[in-house]
DNA sequence: CATCTGAGTTGTTTATTGAAACCCAGATGA
DNA sequence: TCATCTGGGTTTCAATAAACAACTCAGATG
């Protein structure tokens, strides 16, 4: 039997992580917030998601505590709400790059990517990488064992 | 303005592959087709997937050619049919760990995660990690600048 | 006091999901 | 030979979520 037949969808990280995350928008919403979209109106306009979407996708962002909203006043203006990463929010941007990565190298025409992330204080691409604990690289197509971990439970049916 | 709202989202590689990959099942289907789920009723039992869905979304994945179907046949049974990881499925797989990491961090209880990946070579555990071509290793909450690469597109509205 | 703006909410239509029934073809057994 | 089983799906129809448009609300602004 292999590692994960034996233990339920709802004890995998993954599962767990798509529950939040896993819709057609909420990654999109995620991208935009990590990268200086700060306000309703602005993201409503620049993803071209319905208003009442994005305001429940902030709203399970905001719960789950990736994003925080706060208040902000421009001068002569009344206060505002505006939308920020919070720590754990931030971790979610390898996840970002891994898929762009992937996208990139997939989806992207003849042209080349879209768009090139680079590591601010050097100027140099960024790109994803799995190593393993004793400093080996694997690579695209990573040769893995799975085991069940501590967390591990197995499944009642 | 920032790097992102100068350029729509349909030239996004993060919105493509979401496309692609991005609701509530399809994450799901990878993650057991790269662990050797390779039966269509197994699928639908393992994941609690309605088969209809089930049916769709390797369709659209084998579309995509990120899954292939081949047939087998087992001793005293008909021909079958499985799914398995393409070459570009293959690499996919380094999205499902940091999700897998991420959920790992932030959405496991305190017995820890469910589930271990190792380097099968080694045995050691695998983790991702952001590097910069300098070589600088980024760290969680990477310092990034975007900009517009050779696939760029200027919002047309 | 009427109007504008950002930030939503409400109501209605349309698309997706889910559950269950049904179908099909090739074994299998009576 | 005929009925039944099994894996691998499709079809149908009810329930859920998303899209779109209109409306609200509160604090500037003229």
């Amino acid at each position: 039997m292999n590692p994960f037949s034996a233990y339920d969808s709802g004890t995998c990280s993954i599962a767990r992580t798509m529950e939040l995350i896993g819709d057609r928008w909420t990654i999109l919403v995620l991208r935009d917030v990590a990268n200086g979209v700060r306000r309703f109106d602005e993201l409503a306009g620049h993803l071209g998601i319905a208003r009442n979407v994005l305001s429940s996708r902030l709203a399970r962002l905001s719960d789950a505590g990736l994003v925080e909203r706060t208040a902000y006043r421009e001068p002569g203006a009344r206060e505002r709400l505006e939308y920020r990463l919070t720590g754990p929010g931030r971790e979610l941007i390898p996840v970002l790059i891994v898929i762009m990565q992937w996208g990139d190298r997939h989806l992207s025409g003849p042209e080349g990517p879209p768009v090139v992330v680079r590591h601010d204080d050097c100027g140099a691409p960024v790109r994803t990488t799995l190593t393993c604990a004793e400093g080996h690289e694997l690579g695209d197509r990573p040769r893995l064992r799975l085991e069940p971990g501590p967390g591990s439970r197995v499944r009642s049916s």
